[in-house]
DNA sequence: ATGTCGTGATAGTCACGA
């Protein structure tokens, strides 16, 4: 069978419910991870996700920030979250896939929000990016202690780092803007390197090419001067490789009425 | 290159986070 995993970065699941609605109908994921939900859990809009042909959804949301989703649909056998840097701000969620899933019973997926990680990249100076780089060292221990890929697992997210060099418009430019300083880049390939991650985006297209999931709203005619970023990412456990079969992003979400500054990731396996 | 968004607290704008 063949699955199909996207993760999108929404910056408001409410304001935005028909754009989800409308990329779930022209991509047809089997299952559709969110980050920056913005809504409490009892402000989800359940329904409309599950009249889009997604039975399965598990929120961890907030009022006003954050919150993680994930929509599948296949029932899950578990689902939990872990409260990063002892902090309750829905930030993780995880679903195993139930054996009704047939093929992909058993599958992990694991969806994050890592911290943007404010202006100034000094821990010293500025909490926001110690905390960013204190919820990273976090996932490093959890991939060494949980070994999270020992089996099938895939784990998606706006991880808010772009770590190669051709992830971002201009290297030399970005290198002292956080989401490209060396101390995050070297955070997060570390991170993926403790538990074997692959980075299944450049497994199929590696650089040079340039590749970006995320646009800065204050960039005017962003699709002109294509300054962006690759912030999201879709990682398999090392046992997966064999499975990968595509990945792409939806770059025509961010040219939609009123976008996200995201773009869907989407990659489709064979299982 | 300090620009553009979304939310929430408020009552027309402002703070905050991104």
């Amino acid at each position: 069978m063949q699955l199909t995993v996207s993760t999108w970065n929404i910056n408001s699941v409410r304001l935005r419910i028909d754009q989800v609605g409308r990329f779930l109908k022209e991509r047809r994921p089997d299952i559709l991870c969110l980050q920056e939900t913005k809504c409490p859990n009892d402000k989800l809009p359940l329904k409309d996700l599950q009249a889009f042909g997604y039975p399965f959804v598990v929120h961890m949301g907030q009022k006003g920030y954050n919150g993680v989703a994930i929509l599948s649909r296949y029932p899950f056998s578990e689902t939990s979250v872990m409260e990063m840097c002892g902090r309750q701000d829905a930030r993780h969620i995880t679903v195993t896939l139930s054996r009704e899933a047939k093929a992909a019973a058993g599958l992990t997926i694991h969806n994050f929000y890592v911290p943007a990680g404010g202006d100034i990249p000094d821990p010293d100076l500025n909490e926001k990016f110690r905390h960013k780089l204190d919820f990273m060292a976090e996932m490093r221990s959890w991939g060494s202690r949980a070994k999270p890929t020992a089996g099938p697992a895939i784990l998606v997210g706006d991880l808010n780092v772009a770590p190669l060099e051709h992830d971002v418009w201009s290297h030399k430019q970005l290198l002292d803007v956080v989401s490209h300083t060396p101390v995050e880049t070297e955070a997060l390939e570390e991170l993926r390197q403790e538990a074997e991650w692959i980075d299944a985006m450049r497994v199929l297209r590696p650089e040079p090419e340039k590749i970006y999931s995320w646009w800065s709203y204050r960039s005017p005619d962003w699709a002109a001067a294509d300054k962006g970023r690759r912030l999201d990412h879709i990682w398999l456990s090392k046992g997966m490789k064999d499975t990968l079969r595509s990945i792409d992003v939806t770059r025509d979400t961010r040219g939609w009425e009123r976008p996200s500054d995201h773009a869907p990731v989407t990659v489709v396996l064979e299982l």
